[in-house]
DNA sequence: GTTGAAATTATGCAAATGATTAATTATGCG
DNA sequence: CGCATAATTAATCATTTGCATAATTTCAAC
C-alpha cells in the first residue's frame, strides 16, 4: 500500500516516471525480505504500482528481474571496489591489510547506508551468496569475481610471507565474515544481549575492519 | 528417483522403516537445495518414498517440518559444543583462543563430515542465517544462541583486555565466516583458479581457526 | 475374534503463481 | 493526418502447491 492508487491509463506516458526503475526498487526489496522463491512477481507489480505483465515487458521472466537487480548495484560495488583500489596503488607508498580491506569493504558499507534500497540489497547479497542453484553461482561469479582477485592479488604483493593460495581461502573467509554481518546486525544485539548500543556507525566498520585485517594477515600456524 | 519403488500398502508396517527419519532426510536434502520456499512438499515425500499426507500426519505443516529438521541436528551440534567447552574449561588450565575456537568448530565441521546429509545441514543453516522472516530469527536464537554465549563468556575471561561486547561482536562476525564458508567451499576454488588442491582435508578447518582466531584475539585499534 | 489405535495411501480441492494474450493509449515521424 | 511503435492495462490460463479428508491396512490388547 506504499504506491500511489491514481490509475493510470494505458499507452505510453506523457513523461514516464522511470517505472523501470521503480520495478527495480520494489524487486529489490522483496527479493530481499523474501527470497527469490519467496518473492512473488505479483507482489513485485503491485508495490510498484504497475501491471503484471509489465514487468513482463521490462525483465522478461521472474529469473531475468532478479538477474537485473543483481547487477545494477552489484556492478556499483565492483565498479567502486576498483577505482578505490587504483587509488590507492597508484599513490606509490606500499598500502597496509588495513587500508586494502577498508577499501574493498568502504563500497558495501556505503551502499548499505544510503538509504531503505541499499540495505535491501546488501541483504539480497547475502541471500544470493547461501543460494546453491548454479545459477546463482554464475551470477555471482560474473558480477564479483574480478574485483576480489585483484584484491587478493594486492593482498599477496603486501604479506609476502603467506602463500597466494592461503591468502585467496582467507579472502573467502572474509567475504562470509562481512556479507554475514552486514546482514544480520540483529544477531549481534542478540548475542550481546543488547549490551551494544548504537552499531549502525562507523564503530561497527572498524571493528570489521580490525577482525578481517587480523585474520588475513595471521602468521601461518606451523 | 533415489527412493524404492516398490508400492508400499496402506496401514500399520509389520516393522516400521522410521519413515519419520527419512522424511527428514530428504526434507534435508530438499531445504538444503532449494531453501524453505523452494522446497515443495510434494517432492519431499516423493523422494522419501511416502505419500504427501504423511509428512503432514508426522510433522503438521511445512513450516513445522522445516523447524523439526533444523532442530534435530542443531540440537547435536549445540550440545556437543557444550561438551566440548565443559571438558576444557575443567581441565585446570586456561584454553587458549585457538582451542576455544576449535571446540567451537568442530562440531559443525564433523557434522559437515558425517555423510552427505550432514554437508546437508550445514548448507541448510546457512539459508538459514540468510534469511529475514521472525521465524527464522526465533529458530535460530532457540538453537544457538545459549552455546555461543557460553563461548563468548570464555573468550571473555581468556581475552580480559578486551571489552565482552567486542568479543560479542567479533564472535558474530566468526559465526558469518564458518557458516558461509562451510557452506560455500566451491567459491574458493572460484577465488583460486583453482589453485588450492584438497581442501575439504583437515587442512581448510585449520585456516578456518587460524583466521578466526586471529580476528577474536585482534588487539584493539586505538 | 473383535476392536480400536497407529500408520499409510488415494484422491482432490482451493488458493496462489508465473506466464501470456489481446486490447488500449500516447508519441514521434513521414 | 495517418501510421508504426512504445508503454501500459485488463483478463485469464495452466500449473503448482499446501493442505485436507476419507479410506485402507496392520498390529496389539482385551
Amino acid at each position: 500500500m506504499t504506491s500511489s492508487n491514481t490509475r493510470r491509463k494505458p499507452g505510453r506516458p506523457k513523461e514516464g516516471p522511470e517505472l523501470r526503475e521503480v520495478i527495480l526498487d520494489k524487486a529489490e526489496l522483496l527479493f530481499a525480505d523474501h527470497g527469490f522463491n519467496g518473492a512473488k512477481v505479483r507482489d513485485i507489480a503491485t508495490e510498484a504500482g504497475v501491471n503484471q505483465a509489465l514487468v513482463r515487458y521490462y525483465f522478461g521472466s521472474k529469473q531475468d528481474l532478479f538477474d537485473a537487480v543483481v547487477r545494477r548495484r552489484g556492478s556499483v560495488i565492483s565498479g567502486a571496489r576498483h577505482v578505490l583500489l587504483d587509488e590507492l596503488l597508484s599513490r606509490g607508498v606500499a598500502p597496509t591489510v588495513a587500508e586494502l580491506v577498508r577499501c574493498y569493504l568502504r563500497p558495501q558499507w556505503e551502499m548499505k547506508n544510503s538509504g531503505s534500497n541499499g540495505a535491501a540489497f546488501v541483504r539480497l547479497q547475502a541471500r544470493l551468496h547461501a543460494e546453491q542453484e548454479e545459477h546463482a553461482f554464475r551470477l555471482r561469479r560474473e558480477v564479483y569475481d574480478a574485483s576480489v582477485k585483484r584484491y587478493i592479488q594486492a593482498l599477496s604483493e603486501v604479506l609476502p610471507e603467506i602463500p597466494k593460495e592461503v591468502i585467496s581461502t582467507r579472502m573467502a573467509f572474509a567475504v562470509g565474515t562481512y556479507m554475514f554481518m552486514l546482514n544480520d546486525l540483529g544477531r549481534i544485539n542478540d548475542l550481546t544481549d543488547g549490551q551494544v548500543g548504537d552499531l549502525g556507525g562507523a564503530a561497527l566498520l572498524d571493528q570489521l575492519e580490525t577482525f578481517i585485517s587480523a585474520g588475513l594477515a595471521a602468521p601461518l600456524n606451523s
